[in-house]
DNA sequence: CGCCATGTAAGTATCTTGGTTACGCTGCTA
DNA sequence: TAGCAGCGTAACCAAGATACTTACATGGCG
């Protein structure tokens, strides 16, 4: 089972941005300087950062000085909605080929699959839901 | 986002030998039935059965007129199980490289994610066990 | 103008997945 | 006992996804 590590690396990004920010320590960071921490390149943080300016979740600034700064109060901001703004598509993964139509199973499993799985699913993010990038960041203050 | 389609691929081929069972149509299905109904080859079937027979929830048979069989009555299969039968590994990804050490965040981000991200997904596998192989399998039958 | 930063496009390497061929072994049946 | 039908696996291949990298246009500050 592989998905992407988008989400993982979203939520590091904003608890950066969220320690930054409570901490006081300055006011917008660069691409580069999340790389640095991520350990990646920093092309592939401003990509993140794009997706997450769109949802709201970050604003960034052009020039020279310019960097990004979250968009919101971490208490406000959950794993989910974080989770919903970066993944996209189901955990679950239906046939690659449709299945044979012909088949009275092939012809109504992925209907029937549906209710279930998407179910479940919802459940998962409503559970993410709970944890905010505050409780996130709080944690990893407690460690410095 | 992307992880494979073999738990669904599992759950079809499950509820398939359900109905068979249900409807006492045969004793045993080949791999190569079971691929014509799925859409792909007999060999992805065959390994797929491997482990769903390790895992206990199909039984096979060798020589001429041999193939697989449910292991089990069909309520007594969860959805929860297959999943757990075939699908390895987390829902959620972590970083590719490991993060910068040197960095606090990055040094906590993972430990601090564990928690809250196991617990999602514990949360949505046990939602998958209110789903049996039978009411799949029901609800296929309703259509036929 | 020069510098530092974002935004994005385009190309590449690596990994995962599923499809396919091939072949040995098992067990039925004529 | 020969032949056939089926499983079990290994090995290889094609396609797709993911993230890394280079490159360059744009924006804003001194």
């Amino acid at each position: 089972m592989k998905s992407s590590s988008k989400f993982v690396v979203a939520v590091h990004v904003l608890t950066g941005l969220a320690v930054v920010r409570l901490k006081k320590k300055a006011d917008s960071i660069s691409s580069q300087n999340i790389a640095w921490s991520v350990n990646t390149n920093p092309v592939v943080i401003r990509r993140l950062l794009g997706t997450l300016k769109r949802a709201g979740l970050v604003e960034t600034e052009s020039g020279s000085g310019g960097g990004a700064r979250i968009g919101r109060s971490p208490e406000k901001i959950t794993l989910a909605e974080v989770y919903k703004a970066v993944e996209e598509g189901s955990v679950f993964h239906y046939h690659y080929a449709t299945p044979n139509q012909d088949c009275p199973v092939g012809a109504n499993i992925q209907d029937a699959l549906h209710e279930p799985l998407s179910q479940a699913e919802a459940v998962m993010i409503e559970d993410l839901s709970r944890t905010t990038i505050k409780d996130v960041a709080q944690k990893i203050m407690n460690q410095m």
